[in-house]
DNA sequence: ATTTGTTTACGAAGATATTCGTAGATCATA
DNA sequence: TATGATCTACGAATATCTTCGTAAACAAAT
């Protein structure tokens, strides 16, 4: 069987998440309501798919009041983690430099965010080196 | 109609695109074993996947022998570029910045790597200040 | 108490992706 | 020419994902 941890969500299944994991928890309603804004589906499409997510892990759920309540179960940063190794894997030939390098050259950094990087990479080195 | 140009492809047609991609044009058996070795699936399963994938406009194919021969009918940058833009949007709230630092943080890169990266840097922001 | 609105649960239809068996064509070779 | 190996084409079964209608439970308002 498949945990939570190493199964990879689908496309519904990652907006879902998205939108939890920004706003922490909320109902069926709210996630809806965010969700429609860039899509559209029925108000019981937005349940279904949250209820399958729970059955698979992928959200926790407070069923204390009429109204549940989900949670994320899931790390945003595990998340991605997965599905950039996958992703790496099967579409960089196994580079995450040759990722990185695409990512950079295609959306627009501003010149704060290069620092960052940079700032990031000489802690990397740094920890190299001992 | 979605050309192919941005129609997104499955799992099981990215890891086709990927080896056809690292090897350039091959039949249904050489791409077929080489996907062997990371999944079980049968060689027809294989064949009609390819054959699937010519009629969506992935695939070229060259029919003048017998045994057919396939290539990627889109570039391995166009469809990085598009499943990054996707992924940047979906899971790394929108920032390109933090998908580099995940992919830096969790692939070690080797210095020369690093270095690379670092001269990519310097680039871009020489670029940005003309 | 009845109506109205909101919610969950359930089931099923529809769409898409994946898998493979079987048949027929083609070719090498015994 | 027959045999066997390899290939394509086709159709269909299976699995998975997505969507939504309907019913029942519940609560608030009339």
């Amino acid at each position: 069987m498949s945990t939570a941890k190493n199964y990879k969500p689908t496309e519904s299944e990652l907006e879902i998440l998205g939108i939890l994991w920004e706003k922490g928890a909320g109902t069926v309603r709210e996630v809806h309501e965010i969700l429609e804004k860039s899509k559209d589906a029925g108000y019981t499409t937005t349940l279904k798919l949250m209820q399958i997510m729970h059955e698979k892990g992928l959200l926790k759920r407070d069923t204390s009041s009429k109204t549940h309540v989900y949670e994320a179960a899931i790390s945003q940063e595990s998340t991605q983690q997965q599905l950039l190794t996958k992703m790496i894997d099967t579409v960089f030939n196994g580079s995450a430099t040759q990722l990185v390098m695409q990512a950079l050259g295609n959306h627009r950094s501003s010149q704060e965010e290069l620092d960052k990087i940079k700032q990031y990479l000489n802690e990397i080195e740094q920890q190299q080196k001992k």
